[in-house]
DNA sequence: CATTTGAATATTGTAACATTAATCAAATAT
DNA sequence: ATATTTGATTAATGTTACAATATTCAAATG
């Protein structure tokens, strides 16, 4: 039997040692919760398989919209409403006319991921983005980095933009001369289906 | 001052007392799981849905309500952008045509408040709301209580509906006889306009 | 006989904890 | 000079602990 002594004078003080942030198996904050048993085995075959295909924010694009405004209310206030002057009653809206601008310049993008999570940009959702708008630092924006599609908030750092996920959790994205770096519009709106 | 002394000779030991195993809201054992916060709003509505099926035996197609992880797309954004040809690439989007089913049946309200905030439903948004859809356990509905204008998730309790809020600070509303109840009908959709 | 009261016990959300995993840079080995 | 080993450091993760709440019981009270 060998006895081995261990001078243990390697180490030390190593600063930003340690596991980073976000280096866990969903790269988000984690919170803990109480289920029932019976639903266990459904509840971790759904994170297992979210987990899987979360990959990126973006899957599915779209080009150019085929922009036909059709007057669809006339009044079709239920009877009875209350308040009927009521500003957060709306009789007539073209969702076209109040989400787009300039039709021939304006596409989709159906998101996919939590990374706009904090703006209220949910998995399945489609944002509507045009392309003829000038981005101004602080608007939400489809960029391409790298050869890979994101939405993300434009800002600027030290003369150089910088894109600013809307989820804390996500890093910012520096953009230098290594970078590529391409961007394809403004988003000026979101929609959302429920059923 | 009045000083009041207890005697404190009532009780003791009460054999059979305390709360019966399986009276809690899932009737069956719990377990404490670590889930991503991105998941947790699908999670709470699946849990939801199959407590009211448990106490309802409604059964209702889990694929199209909230456990539905995987609206998933084949491929991620092509290198190029997406080109018209392409298969999975919708062609032609009108936004009336995607949010609205029933046009004379359907009217807009703006929402005010944060009482949705968690279902990602904010502050000036827009919903989207079917008057002719048969409203089901689980759906977003547009609803009067006692003569105020709310929108909740409807489940049901004990054979009476009952409200719930997406956001958690708020608490169910329960209908019995004595409460104003009307509903007005289901949301469908929502969308927000960022510029 | 109905109501009040304190004891008893399960539930439930959250905090705390221990273990594991990832990361860094100095020390050591090749 | 370069690669590997090592201990320090810190986040992630699953589980347990705990405090607050809810429910139920039966004796005491009215």
């Amino acid at each position: 039997m060998k006895i081995v002594k261990h001078k243990n004078n390697r180490g030390g003080v190593r600063l930003g040692a340690g596991r980073k942030s976000g280096s866990g198996l969903y790269g988000e904050e984690t919170k803990v919760i109480r289920v029932p048993r019976s639903s266990l085995g459904d509840i971790k075959k759904y994170l297992n398989l979210s987990r899987m295909n979360n990959i990126d924010g973006i899957s599915l694009a779209y080009e150019e919209t085929a922009y036909n405004p059709l007057v669809l209310f006339e009044h079709k206030v239920p009877a009875g409403f209350p308040s009927p002057a009521d500003d957060h009653v709306e009789k007539r809206l073209d969702l076209n006319e109040y989400l787009i601008k300039k039709s021939d310049a304006t596409f989709f993008v159906k998101i996919k991921g939590d990374s706009m999570i904090d703006a209220s940009i949910n998995d399945g959702d489609i944002v509507i983005i045009d392309r003829s708008m000038q981005a101004k630092i602080g608007d939400i924006v489809l960029a391409s980095v790298d050869g890979n599609f994101t939405i993300k908030t434009l800002s600027k750092y030290k003369l150089r933009p910088r894109l600013l996920p809307a989820n804390e959790k996500y890093k910012p994205i520096e953009i230098d001369e290594n970078t590529q770096f391409e961007l394809w519009g403004v988003v000026t709106g979101a929609v959302r289906k429920f059923k």
